[in-house]
RNA sequence: GGGCCCGUAGCUCAACUGGCAGAGCAGCGGCCUUUUAAGCCGAAGGUUGGGGGUUCGAGUCCCUCCGGGCCCA
């Protein structure tokens, strides 16, 4: 039927409702003794046919309704689960019956007092003596049995997958609990949560091109963060030895099933520690949380994932040996390297570094098989200008990236505190934007001037919290664990 | 940006090789006082994503645009 036709049929019952003094947008609050899984716990013990002496008051949405004339029975659904209700024209009166049958639809909330009994089909119920309409639904719900599946509605109007998907009502709770754990995990270890700018004058921390917006007063144009690191580890020179942030990057780049423009990091720095400690806080966070969930073992599209420390520690070099054959240690210019490519017949791009050419060697042969629980380690440097060198190995940095089930998960180094170098390595990255590289790190003089303070040693990582998540509720999409994920705007025809 | 797939009633889905656009749920009218995917009877509900083309005839074939999904870059 005609959507215009369907809220014509339930402005038409709002009329009525309000004429009979029952105006479902009068109430304000609706005073609750029980919520639906208190009542079911509460009187777990009622017999079929049995009916309790007290009294109790519920609210929720109709998400059913069965009408057999002279009874009927509306399944109702609050915060905490479902509760049966029934109403007969005997216990209100016509006048009361005839409003909640013919006005009432599945989608309006509703609020009803009554004894709790127990049908002789052994349905706890609420035997409904008084009720208040507490809103009306203009609009029909999705369809009760099939639910919503539609992906792009669920994702446009997420508000519409929520009321029909149970599973995605879960996804969401989870995230909840997820950061929860993560946040209980890092302040229990000291570490001191912060905030820091979202709009920044010079954006850094990552390989990414910014969103950009101006601020009309400062006549200024400022950054929407890729990252938070360089505010972070200002705070690690102000003294302050562990800090952490969760909160939303930024990048204006596609989306993908990994990809959203905004998403939601972990990031935390330690003084005194470095990558390998940093690993294990990783791998024990996420124990920590999966505890929490009682998921440390769980499947992830098909894989059967264990997360229990400790992980494997593979470095950038053993893995492509292991699996290209090729030892990046044997090519040491971005030239040998890639007349070696060529020789072995692996099809990735040409890169106008070695070490781009090493990071995509890494992403086609190496990440994808990263099933069990990995740290992949010790990055070329030219593409890790904020991590510091290997001591012994001085083209490679202390850098890790923690892979499970395929899917990167952080990023993480030993943080380069000599500001001569991170000068240099800033210079490089300019070097690199002349060249056309759109992702090239800005130099900030802002942060050298900072660093020149001195920080200690200070071991830093970032948690990608959309893919704890998806990892975690078993999602293949990252719009599956963001609740308003991005979208191209809808127009109508055209 | 490229390739493949999808878009039909509010929701979930049908419609053969091009031949009258259908069902269930929801909604509407009627019956029905312990149902639970309630049941029975009845009548409705469509710009088949938008635009164009081929054809006697297009949901179906072609072009194009919009939106989405997956893969690739």
């Amino acid at each position: 039927m005609a959507e215009e036709t369907l809220r014509e049929d339930r402005l038409r019952k709002l009329s009525d409702l309000r004429a009979r003094g029952l105006d479902p947008y009068r109430p304000t609050r609706y005073e609750r003794t029980h919520l639906a899984r208190e009542l079911h716990e509460a009187f777990a013990g009622l017999q079929a046919g049995e009916e309790a002496a007290e009294r109790v008051r519920v609210a929720g949405r109709i998400t059913a309704r069965r009408v057999m004339g002279g009874v009927s029975f509306y399944d109702l659904r609050d915060g905490s689960g479902r509760i049966q209700l029934y109403a007969s024209r005997d216990a209100l009166g016509p006048e009361l019956y005839e409003p909640f049958v013919d006005d009432l639809d599945i989608g309006d909330f509703v609020g009803a007092e009554g004894v709790v009994f127990r049908t002789k089909r052994g349905e706890l119920s609420v035997k409904v003596e008084r009720y208040e309409v507490l809103a009306k639904a203009l609009r029909p719900l999705p369809e009760k049995w099939h639910g919503l599946k539609d992906v792009e509605t669920r994702y446009r109007r997420r508000y519409l997958d929520l009321i029909a998907n149970e599973r995605s009502r879960r996804v969401f709770e989870t995230r909840t609990q997820i950061i929860r754990a993560m946040r209980a995990f890092l302040d229990e270890r000291g570490f001191l949560e912060v905030e820091t700018p979202i709009l920044q004058p010079v954006y850094g921390g990552g390989a990414a091109r910014p969103f950009t917006t101006y601020h009309n007063e400062l006549e200024q144009t400022l950054y929407l963060r890729i990252a938070p690191e360089l505010y972070l580890k200002r705070l690690i020179i102000g003294g302050f030895e562990r800090v952490y942030e969760i909160g939303k990057n930024f990048r204006n780049e596609g989306i993908s099933t990994q990809h959203n423009p905004e998403f939601t990091m972990m990031e935390c720095y330690q003084a005194y520690a470095d990558y390998r400690d940093m690993m294990a806080l990783m791998e024990e966070m996420v124990y920590a949380i999966a505890r929490e969930l009682g998921r440390v073992e769980l499947t992830y599209q098909g894989h059967e994932i264990d997360l229990k420390p400790p992980w494997r520690r593979l470095t950038v070099r053993e893995a492509l040996l292991e699996h290209t054959g090729l030892d990046i240690e044997e090519h040491r210019t971005r030239e040998a390297l890639w007349a070696a490519i060529q020789r072995q017949g692996l099809r990735v791009d040409e890169q106008p570094t070695w070490g781009k050419l090493v990071d995509e060697l890494i992403s086609e042969y190496v990440e994808p098989r990263l099933i069990q629980p990995t740290f992949l380690m010790d990055y070329p440097k030219e593409i890790s200008p904020l991590a510091k060198a290997k001591p012994d190995a001085p083209h490679l940095v202390e850098r890790f990236e923690p892979f499970v089930a395929g899917l990167e998960l952080g990023n993480a180094f030993s943080e380069l505190n000599d500001p001569l170098d991170q000068r240099e390595r800033f210079l490089k990255q300019e070097e690199q934007r002349r060249r056309g590289d759109e992702e090239a790190h800005p130099l900030d003089e802002d942060f050298l001037q900072a660093l020149e303070y001195g920080m200690p040693p200070t071991g830093g990582l970032g948690v990608g919290v959309d893919r704890l998540v998806m990892l975690f509720t078993d999602s293949p999409s990252i719009r599956d664990v963001i609740l308003f994920p991005a979208l191209r705007p809808k127009r109508d025809g055209s």
